[in-house]
DNA sequence: GTCTATATCAGGATAGAC
DNA sequence: GTCTATCCTGATATAGAC
């Protein structure tokens, strides 16, 4: 199925971006990378900025297959100690020296630097964020029932802004995997305890 | 004092970075924000790249002015109760719509996003950002005399991380400026508790 | 040190064949 | 749907006068 072009060139997008970022990103650079012609390029996604917000959707969709429910059972039915197990591993996978999740960071932190001068792609971005923050809200219900949906959205919010902060440190090389980690867990364990008073 | 135009060059640089990004940095568009010719910026900065290392330079010096203590008398001998308003206040300067605060935000930001890419970017920036850990966790320790020394270090590490992702965030429209304050309140209070035991 | 040209080039975008 | 070839804008950089 040759059809998919499509994907072959987000794919190949998603690596030249985590190569040289949004700013490097070169048409015909994408385009040797895809194994494809410009031309097919601009046949897909009309310019160069198309080609960037599909892009931005196709890597915010692949980043929920790993960030969602790692692939075991349904969620709702988890007690309060697998669901903490499963928010500290759902947020330290940001955190990991596999191609794909670096690229993931860096294209989405490149998405959310480049969305500070292209309002077009604040729509998407919003979106996405939205949902990591309820998911992760979620999981922090799971493990502290009574708390108020208010509270556990804003814990939501400081943990993945959090997040987001350390992930461009690791990335740009100022701070090493294994204290992002250490950070993260603290970070987890101060807010569920938080919630419970 | 004509001869400053090296400085006036710079500071045209920081507002036109702050509009468009390092992506979106013209030398034309500088020249005319600076009023200089490009020519001139060439005499000065030798090509683009090096116009960029020293705005950047430049920007991380200004930046040190107002992160360091506000301009009243010495630190070192604010009891807790002010220790913790000052430190409450330092970081809630991130979060103003003055232009010069947007500015250095928005550049600050661009210059991380662009060492994850341009590693020789790097000295520079981790010495701020140690710079500024480091007076944090000063002020907690302040806030907080018994707690121990790593300890310190780690909450503002956190809360400095919090801090940048949550100042993309709202640089690219997704966080309203209150919210961020109550969100940067309350990590305050999380750490400052944590520390307590 | 500073300006007015202007050369040079990279990269985004399109036409048209297959 | 996909390619080859090419156009053309806009941006970097330099020459040379003052």
């Amino acid at each position: 199925m040759a059809t998919d072009r499509r994907r072959t060139i987000l794919e190949g997008a998603a690596r030249v971006i985590a190569r040289h970022g949004v700013r490097g990103l070169r048409m015909e650079t994408l385009a040797t990378e895809a194994g494809v012609s410009t031309a097919l390029i601009y046949y897909h996604f009309k310019d160069r900025a198309g080609t960037l917000r599909h892009t931005l959707e196709f890597i915010s969709d692949r980043a929920d297959r790993y960030t969602g429910d790692g692939g075991g059972g349904g969620g709702s039915t988890l007690g309060p100690r697998d669901a903490r197990q499963e928010l500290e591993q759902s947020l330290l996978l940001e955190f990991q020296e596999l191609p794909e999740v670096r690229e993931n960071s860096i294209a989405w932190g490149e998405l959310r630097a480049s969305a500070i001068f292209e309002p077009e792609l604040r729509g998407d971005l919003a979106r996405a964020t939205l949902t990591w923050i309820h998911d992760v809200a979620d999981l922090l219900g799971r493990v502290r029932p009574t708390a108020p949906a208010p509270a556990l959205t804003a814990s939501a919010e400081r943990l993945t802004g959090l997040l987001e902060g350390l992930s461009t440190r690791w990335l740009s090389g100022a701070l090493p995997l294994s204290h992002a980690h250490a950070l993260v867990r603290e970070a987890v364990a101060l807010e569920i305890e938080h919630l419970s008073r």
